[in-house]
DNA sequence: TGATATTGTCATGAGAATATGATTAATTGC
DNA sequence: GCAATTAATCATATTCTCATGACAATATCA
């Protein structure tokens, strides 16, 4: 198996997303035209067969589209500035927004918090939020945003 | 397996991390009274057999003290205010830094970043900067400390 | 010394994630 | 219709995570 090449992201994608993020990426840069199998898993550097599966769940979960045949392969089916990066990547991480108490507390919500409720709420809500909102064209335009 | 209960912190923690870290701060809670691994694994609803080696884990990392025979048990072996998530966790998350380019550029630093970069680095940042920074004395202080 | 409590270690297993190779199915161009 | 191209599928392998059960090693207490 892959050996120990850091994810992109530290621990946020799993190998499989972070596949399916790259290519979908790959894939609005080109603006439209198809793109095969082949091509993106030699130019990601990633396991063609595999790709392969990734992006038909992707195609059917409708933000790809694939053909087969001469002249096709699999484009975006939704305009880069409406596809959120969720929808490219939980397919394959859920990304449940629920967070499980760290104190093992039966009761512990936003209203009725342990201690540590509200410090690890919010950082595994901004890592929810940048997937929810941020769309693949945000992550090709230039400006950092960085908020 | 476990089935599908939601990891803490959406994806940001493996099962065993996680494990580690609900057993720090349930020790930290004790201050200074030991607790055996049967008391931990009951009172966290977690395999016992699994989370012994877990606290092993810990003691050999200098995060635990573990003690036999009667009356012994596991401690922490550092204060909470000087004790970070960051080793809590880090014995079993990989929590490196790096960060592989999302567009697959050769050159993608923060000097010469692809456009996806800096946005990219944004939110892995933020979070491994509150593994990094924050203590197991923060996590039970009550004060949101939002930031 | 012997009973008991406790961690430490080992063998093993199920299931998921990741990966590979071979084959089948659909589409296009000639 | 035939060859080429390309996605789709299938069978299988490898490695990792999470988990269980048994037992060994060590410490305490009476």
């Amino acid at each position: 198996m892959k050996p120990s090449i850091p994810l992109a992201g530290g621990t946020l994608l799993s190998q499989t997303a972070e596949y399916a993020l790259r290519a979908v990426l790959f894939l609005a840069d080109r603006d439209g035209a198809p793109a095969s199998v082949d091509e993106i898993a030699a130019r990601l550097g990633v396991p063609r067969n595999y790709l392969s599966k990734t992006l038909h769940r992707l195609a059917a979960d409708g933000v790809l589209v694939s053909a087969r045949g001469r002249g096709g392969g699999f484009r975006l089916a939704v305009e880069p500035g409406r596809l959120t990066l969720l929808r490219v990547v939980e397919p394959f991480d859920r990304f449940t927004g629920e967070r499980r108490c760290l104190l093992g507390r039966a009761e512990c919500s936003d209203r009725s918090p342990c201690p540590a409720h509200h410090q690890w709420r919010a950082v595994s809500e901004r890592v929810a939020a940048f997937f929810r909102e941020r769309t693949v064209a945000d992550l090709l335009r230039e400006g950092p945003r960085t908020r």
